[in-house]
DNA sequence: ACCAACTGTCTAGTTCAATAGACATTATCG
DNA sequence: CGATAATGTCTATTGAACTAGACAGTTGGT
C-alpha cells in the first residue's frame, strides 16, 4: 500500500476552496488570479488539473461557460471544518472532545468577549440536560 | 515542488508514537507487535524503515543495545496535540481559536462534568486580565 | 481569412508516505 | 563448530500531491 489519500482537502485544495467560498463560481483564470495574489503563483495547467482532481473528489462542481469552465464549491466551510476536527480529535485525542478544548483554552489567544459568549454556550448545554 | 513532507507525525508515526508514549524505550519487534495486536500488521523491515526515518525527523531517538536498537520519543504527546491543533487552527480556521471551540461544543460530545470543568477554567482566565 | 491570445486535455516528472524483499551480519543453540 | 533464527541496511515499488510543458481547439480583432 501506498501513501494513503487524506481524507480531507489537502493544503492546496483548501487555499483553493477558501478562494471559492469567498467567491464562486469563479474560473480557472480568476482562481490563478486570487491564488497568485495571496502569493502562490502557479501555472494556469497547474491550477487547472488541481481544479479538476478536486471535481472528481466532489470538493467542486464545474459548469461549462461557452468554451470554459466555472467551478463552485460543493462542500461547505462548515463541512470541511466538521471533518478536519472531527478526524484530528479521534485521531491524535483518541476522540477526547473536552482534552482539546482545555488544550486550546491554555494555547490559543480567546479574548474576554469570547471566553463571555463561549461561558453562555456552556450554561445553555447544561441548561439542555 | 512537490508533495511536501507533513508539518507532523503521519498516520502510522502516529500510531507507533502513541505505542511508544504507552512504554518505552522498546525493540522494533517489540513495536510490530503492538501494532499487530491493533490490528496493524506490518513486514518487520517495514516498522524498521518507518523508525528510522521517524529517528531523522526527531521524533524518536535510537541507542544501541547489542546488535538491535531501542527506539523512545523524542516529542511528547503533549507537543504533537499543540502542533497540530496550532496548524489546524491557522490553516483551516485562520486562526480564529474561540470559533473552533464553538464548533466542539456543537459537535462533539462532552459530558457535564467536564462543562463544567471548562466553564471554571473560563471563570479562571476572566480573572487573570 | 488569419494570427494572437486564451482555454482545456494529456502526459510527465518530482517528492513523500507506506510497504516489503534481498541480503549481509550477528547471535544462539545443540 | 555449524546451522538456524533474528536483526539491520539497502533498494525498490506503489500511489498521492504538486507542478508544469506540449499541444490542440476556440475566439476575437484587424
Amino acid at each position: 500500500m501506498a501513501r494513503p489519500a487524506s481524507r480531507y482537502p489537502t493544503e492546496l485544495e483548501l487555499q483553493i476552496l477558501k478562494v471559492l467560498w469567498q467567491e464562486s463560481p469563479l474560473l480557472a483564470r480568476e482562481v490563478q488570479g486570487v491564488l497568485a495574489e495571496d502569493g502562490r503563483e502557479l501555472a494556469k495547467t497547474s491550477v487547472i488539473t488541481t481544479l479538476n482532481t478536486m471535481v472528481e473528489k466532489n470538493y467542486l462542481k464545474r459548469k461549462k461557460q461557452g468554451n470554459t469552465y466555472l467551478f463552485s464549491p460543493q462542500i461547505t466551510e462548515e463541512e470541511v471544518g466538521d471533518r478536519v476536527l472531527g478526524d484530528v480529535v479521534d485521531r491524535v485525542f483518541d476522540g477526547s472532545t473536552a482534552s482539546v478544548v482545555m488544550k486550546l483554552f491554555d494555547v490559543g489567544d480567546i479574548d474576554d468577549e469570547e471566553l463571555k459568549e463561549l461561558r453562555r454556550a456552556i450554561n445553555r448545554k447544561l441548561k439542555e440536560s
